[in-house]
Parts: C-alpha cells; structure tokens; sequence
DNA sequence: GCAATATGCTTCGCGTTACGAAGTATCGTC
DNA sequence: GACGATACTTCGTAACGCGAAGCATATTGC
C-alpha cells in the first residue's frame, strides 16, 4: 500500500484515466484499477467517491443513474470535454513530473 | 510549475536524495534541486524548510548550525542512518508507484 | 555612499485532500 | 436467514504545500 501523500497527486488521474473511452460507475472504477494496478493500488470508498463528487461538480465528468429491477443502483459516469482536455493535460503533467523526479532522485550525479 | 498536490509524495525525497553523501545547508538544498531538475521545480522557502524542520524532529535528518565571520548564519544538514534508510525505502517507494502509475494510465488497455 | 539584489532563515494561517468510521440498502448464496 | 459482496453517503480529522510577512547580512552597481 503506497502512502496517502504519494497518491495525492495521482487519483484524479487515475480515475480519468479509468473513463477513457466508456462509461463505469464507481465502484467499478476501484476494482478495475486495483486490478490494472495489480493489486497494488487500494481505494478507499470515502476517497473514490468524494474524488468523483469534486470531480462532477467541476465538470469533468458527468454522472447519471441507473436503476433497473433486479439491479443496484448505481451512477454511472462518463467523461466530458473538458474532462477529456484536464486528462491529458493530467497525464502530460504526470509524465513530466516522474521523469524529473526520477532524474534527480538518480543516483548519477557524481 | 507543477501542483502543490503532485509534490505532495515526493518532496521528502527529494531533499533527502539531495543530502545524500554530503552536507548541505537549507538555502543549497533549494537552487541545488531547482538546477537538477533543470528549473521545472521551484521551491517555496516555506516548504523547504519546513520539510526540513519536520525531518530533523523525525530523526531524518541532523543539523549543525555554522557561523563564521564574513558569512551568513547557515545550518547545515546531514543525513542519519535512520535517514538513510527512508531514502532507500522512499526512493523503492517511488519507483514502483511511479512505474504503476505509468502502466494504469497508459492507454494499453483495448 | 547607498540603493537594489541575492542570500539565509523563521513563523503563522489557510485550503486542499486522502482517509477512517459509521451508516444505509440490495443482491447472491449456502 | 445469516453472511458476504455490491453500491453509495456523510462527517470529522490530520497532514502538508504554500502565500505572506518578517528579520538580517553580504554583494553588486550607480
């Protein structure tokens, strides 16, 4: 389990990222990426969840609920424009800010 | 500039890797990651040393206050062996967030 | 000589955010 | 009909990066 601070940085984009192209509601989005992540990621309910409602109340995705007999309601969730531009924004940000880290964290400065 | 959010998990490693087989003061610590990462990341004085602040009262990291005339007041910093081994732990930490992360965004997953 | 800039450190309060805890409710299964 | 998995909600807390303001000394430029 990584630390909560480490994370801080990564969980709006992790669940962006987990709506790319389709529609999954929240407690979908969590095993789905405890399992892309092999395990290693966790996710708490309240984390996911509050992540989700900040998330819509920004306007980068967008909510609606499904309730069918013999099913659990559930709200499912699809990324908008804006989500859609704020993810890549995301994970260029990312992208970059590993890289840099992994540089100077290096060993290779003799 | 990147998010104070992103940082969140990893400026503790970041002036630790920079204390690594050498002694520096807080002010150094700062420009001396600033260059390394090549002027992507600023420091924020308050930060700074605040993280150091909180490493030293952990036990991290011991200072050593130096005044020598002709110059400022600096307090310089070292690594413990208790230090040490959270920058180990802290850099296998980040690896294999970072790596993880890398995958789960990653747009392999058709 | 003196202003501006760089160096070097300190303290305080704020806003954001991941998390724990507790709760509600439905469905499958043994 | 007890138990676990599914599915979502709400609330309070602690940690942390940051802005702002401050203090003090050295260097540089006019």
């Amino acid at each position: 389990m990584f630390s909560a601070d480490l994370k801080r940085g990564s969980m709006e984009l992790l669940i962006l990222s987990s709506l790319e192209g389709c529609t999954r509601h929240g407690y979908e989005i969590g095993k789905l990426l405890e399992h892309r992540s092999g395990g290693q990621l966790e996710f708490r309910v309240s984390t996911l969840y509050s992540v989700l409602y900040r998330m819509e109340e920004r306007g980068w995705i967008k909510g609606r609920w499904v309730e069918k007999k013999g099913e659990r309601r559930r709200c499912y969730y699809k990324l908008t424009r804006k989500g859609e531009r704020i993810l890549v924004d995301q994970r260029k940000e990312w992208k970059a800010f590993s890289t840099m880290v992994n540089q100077v964290i290096g060993v290779s400065h003799a």
